[in-house]
DNA sequence: CGCTAAATTGATCCTCGTCAACACCCGTGG
DNA sequence: CCACGGGTGTTGACGAGGATCAATTTAGCG
């Protein structure tokens, strides 16, 4: 198959114009992609903050992320944003239950993704094994954001940004060489987490220092984040 | 087959102690089961506030609402409940990704549903229509919790309740008869729908009071709801 | 009818959003 | 080497929105 195509969305550019926003929208993608092996999907590259689709857009793949990370969000028309989730290395995403997708994804970082051709439309693939694969993710997504819906409904700032840190940092540690001395990277700004736990950033800001004033986090940098004392943690997510 | 098997979970006595809670526990659950016909199912009935199955319950059915309302929730450690979703008839609800639930499920009136059997474990059935069904499902549940997740992410009280009265609205008036007269019937309590849209009763019966006053809705009873203007609810819920 | 639970309404408090100032980190260029 | 500038993060002061506490009113049901 032939080898240099525009890959995936090339009308990223003909999106319909959003309400004025505080966003900067993001630089346009670069889908820098090589062939891909056969028929195991394509390996397409994204800078920092670039598009992989567009809320709208239509359900032409699914996505697996091999490096860096994504965010899903929706874009509200006083230009707020939500984010809906942020997948790392190993997770999938990109799936919907109709043809064009409701969400937009992402690069939070530089970013490398493969992508499996699928049509949406709750279509399950004719192989038995990886209509068994697709099944688990979309329940695992499920899952996911039930999981989500619950942190975000009546708790306090401390529970929420308490439980977003254990659960980061498990599913980083997982994957992330060189961590426990200055504890792990964090890919995605103030901004990013406030906008995924339905807070501001100051909010987010003062009470990642107030866990690390109680020696339950340490924050070495900004964008680093080691884990002191979880029972601690657990007791302040509550 | 025998026909009045104690059907689905005659352990529902043997619950785990939970911490005290302002929350009167349901009563138990009547499940007086027919046979179900053949492969399709099994109908069972549940009274108000009964369970139909426990977080931490094995999977060993999905099912579809046929009459009432059911609801899926989590109940914290502090005692409060959270509502993670309201299901209507024709509407399939206890999918999991894993073996064992990770909510509970009650009737929330006067309930009938069908149970398919179902073992969890992101299993799909031999029979690829079947099988296509439960990921179509799958995905639209998915979706749900995505747009919940939304929901309960940084928007106001307004808001909130705005757009669950347009959501539940159109969902209860494409099955109910007698609309548009006296509006629809809700089974849910002011309880239940603050614990669905983590706010306070108190916040809730304010917020549809002013909906009310601004003729937005009307409220000829309690829990009975019209929507009056549409335009202006969708306004509300922006 | 009278009892009880559910819903409404009011008064007050507190968390978190808003606005603002400032510190920090890194580039670039003098 | 430091000055500058912009983006990002931190911290403070203040106010608004919703939680909490409390008192009625209404509805449901024996």
């Amino acid at each position: 198959m032939p080898a240099s195509l525009s890959l995936v969305h090339d009308d990223a550019a003909a999106r319909p114009p959003f309400a004025p926003t505080p966003w900067t929208r993001p630089a346009q993608e670069r889908v820098s992609a090589d062939a891909g092996h056969g028929s195991a999907g394509r390996t397409l590259h994204f800078s920092p903050d670039s598009e992989i689709y567009a809320d709208g857009d239509e359900c032409q793949s699914y996505y697996r992320v091999v490096s860096g990370v994504v965010r899903t969000c929706k874009f509200r028309s006083d230009g707020r944003r939500q984010i809906d989730a942020f997948y790392l290395p190993g997770e999938a995403f990109g799936f919907e239950a109709g043809a064009r997708h409701t969400l937009c994804a992402e690069a939070v970082s530089e970013a490398v993704v493969v992508a499996f051709r699928w049509r949406g439309q709750a279509s399950l693939p004719d192989d038995a094994r990886a209509a068994q694969d697709l099944f688990a993710e979309a329940l695992n997504e499920m899952r996911r954001a039930q999981e989500h819906a619950l942190l975000l409904g009546r708790r306090s700032a401390l529970q929420k940004v308490a439980a977003f840190v254990i659960d980061i940092v498990d599913r980083l540690s997982a994957r992330q060489r060189r961590h426990d001395e200055d504890g792990v990277e964090l890919a995605m700004s103030r901004q990013d987490i406030a906008d995924y736990l339905g807070l501001t950033i100051e909010t987010v800001s003062r009470t990642l220092s107030l866990l690390e004033r109680d020696e339950a986090i340490a924050l070495p940098a900004a964008r680093r984040l080691r884990l002191v004392d979880r029972a601690a943690l657990r007791a302040a997510a509550a």
